[in-house]
DNA sequence: GAGTTCTATGGAAGGGCTTTCAAAAGTAGG
DNA sequence: CCTACTTTTGAAAGCCCTTCCATAGAACTC
């Protein structure tokens, strides 16, 4: 049937094992029997086995990757980074797409049958507690990526920060009454950003009132979501309030949302209301969106590195790194274009 | 270390094969005896080694998709088809982004290893000449998506008949004069658009300049991007003709190029000119697109289904289907808003 | 109750590789 | 030329499963 190293063997006319050693770079072979070996298997076309060089290695070169899934370009802008990076790796990915909890608790349990994969990197969701002492059981690496667990490595964006940066980038426009449309409060980046966007506001010594800030209900995406942004919007303009001159909306997709629902109202941007998001991603300059852009690429490039260290040392203590966003100008805040990019 | 058969086997006094046989549910075994091996696998808490089983059933349960990767998100909608469809099945997706004809080469190489992988899904990429062979050789399925070659299954879009539609709805509405902003000829779908656009056009007596039509010369993407259409709509405007009251556009990523462009210049939508472009993407709604729609999600669970018959049925013979677009009427095209969608 | 057919079961073989171990071959030193 | 190492090599063991084969026992048949 298909060529194996004993084909290889034969026909060279040496061992199995020195087969095995040639095709592995092993030491302590002559260069002739290595040039003989190669030469053979080139000849037959040889690939190599990949589940039985799993089955013996105990490694098998693949991660999985358990996503919300495709439902924001976030994950697929932080993948793109994580695929192209495995990939130099000679790594492979396997892709999840979660949409519900039961799903997540599925994903992980497959994740965790010895062998299948050498580790999971968990997006943007929250690790059920029952997982964290079977994940630490099973010496299946796990690391999380905008999501937070202290018991295992995660890559983080640091929400707080950004949300300082955005707010205080509104009020040095001279913004005053400064409203917030904002995801559900389930999910934790939505309370980080609210707490930062208030307390920015606060130190500023700027009070705004309640009803200027709208959290989303919706369960869906928690909330981030176009959708959301433009009801998030229309709830707010039916609450009868002065209107604000400036949101932070804390998210790009919610703020196209929120776009649609001003043009709606005829209400112009900047010129009227200036909007300041959140995320960066590749949409947010298709609406010349100022926001606050996370590093995606190399978030997924670091959570890759993270797991191959993790891999290798499987001892070593958890660590978290917080990736701090950085303010991009465009058009939407009024402010001039010019780009502002902190990388950490 | 992990818990395998022997264990179970042992510790529920029965031999390995009958271990196996329960655990794969096969026939011939007393219920008394199943029900002690479950027992005894649920305590131990047993999860069987998936390359050890890949290795003896010779299949993996695992598929592999090479894609231009994440660089167009009409890849991404057809993917989220595949994947829930695979998943359903138990399988898992191997995801391999391509960014040239190199990487292509090196993932088709990857996916003929022996035993990776049970079959692939090619996307949207020219099959290489030389792999055909190799393929039919390895015998490792291959389904190509959004392209095309006589000796594999494949799932196709009707380029053809879908520029006719929206060419003969800018028609109906009016317009005798008309432009297209197209991608790179290089890709087969901007060829067959581009000459389904030209006959439409003449089979209804109208004839427009050559200079109506821009065809991309981007590398990148094919010219399937929002840069390629704005400098494509910017090309047209330089060019100094009368200015169409409607063009075609070969995607909806392009059209929003053609959009901004437009904007620059103070040329309203659909007032001045009419817009109607191509797959409908989840982006089209939010730019109020009208858009020939590919039903991209059922796309990806076909692609999956003749996978799955091609693995069972090796020598069945190779079958392609293509999926007829449907006119989906937004904003753009200065219609009504309506919902039209022919599915075939 | 002897002979026949089925069913349930244990265990070896086999899948293709890596790695360990022991033997063979080579090298150096005296 | 013999001894003591070192390097190279072949082959067995092991990774964990599925499947096949042979056997033991149960169930039937007449």
């Amino acid at each position: 049937m298909s060529v194996t190293i004993y084909d290889i063997a034969r026909e060279a006319n040496v061992g199995i094992g020195t087969v095995s050693r040639v095709l592995n770079n092993s030491a302590n072979v002559t260069t002739e029997t290595r040039e003989r070996v190669i030469t053979v298997a080139r000849k037959l076309n040889y690939q190599p086995h990949a589940f039985a060089q799993a089955l013996a290695r105990k490694r098998s070169n693949t991660l999985s990757a358990i996503i919300p899934f495709f439902t924001n370009y976030f994950f697929i802008e932080v993948l793109q980074g994580v695929q192209e990076t495995l990939s130099s790796l000679g790594y492979d990915l396997i892709i999840h797409g979660a949409n519900n909890q039961q799903q997540v608790a599925e994903y992980l349990q497959r994740s965790m049958r010895k062998g299948r994969v050498d580790g999971t990197l968990l997006f943007s969701l929250e690790l059920p507690e029952n997982f964290v002492e079977e994940f630490r059981q099973q010496k299946v690496p796990l690391v999380l990526v905008d999501t937070f667990h202290p018991a295992f490595d995660s890559i983080r964006v640091d929400n707080a920060g950004g949300a300082t940066i955005a707010t205080e980038h509104l009020i040095s426009l001279g913004h005053r009454n400064i409203g917030m449309i904002n995801a559900n409060l389930q999910s934790a980046p939505a309370r980080e950003r609210l707490a930062s966007f208030r307390q920015t506001l606060q130190q500023a010594g700027i009070q705004i009132p309640d009803g200027n800030i709208v959290n989303s209900a919706e369960e869906k995406n928690d909330g981030f979501s176009r959708e959301s942004g433009f009801r998030g919007m229309m709830e707010f303009l039916g609450r009868g309030l002065p209107l604000p001159t400036a949101f932070f909306v804390s998210s790009d997709i919610q703020a196209i949302g929120v776009l649609a629902a001003l043009r709606e109202r005829n209400i112009r941007v900047p010129e009227d209301v200036a909007i300041v998001s959140f995320d960066d991603v590749e949409l947010a300059k298709n609406f010349d969106l100022t926001t606050m852009r996370q590093p995606m690429f190399k978030m997924g490039e670091l959570a890759v590195k993270k797991m191959i260290e993790r891999i290798e040392h499987p001892e070593a203590p958890v660590s978290s790194v917080s990736f701090k966003p950085g303010l991009v100008i465009r058009a939407s805040c009024g402010a001039n274009k010019q780009y502002v990019f902190h990388e950490q």
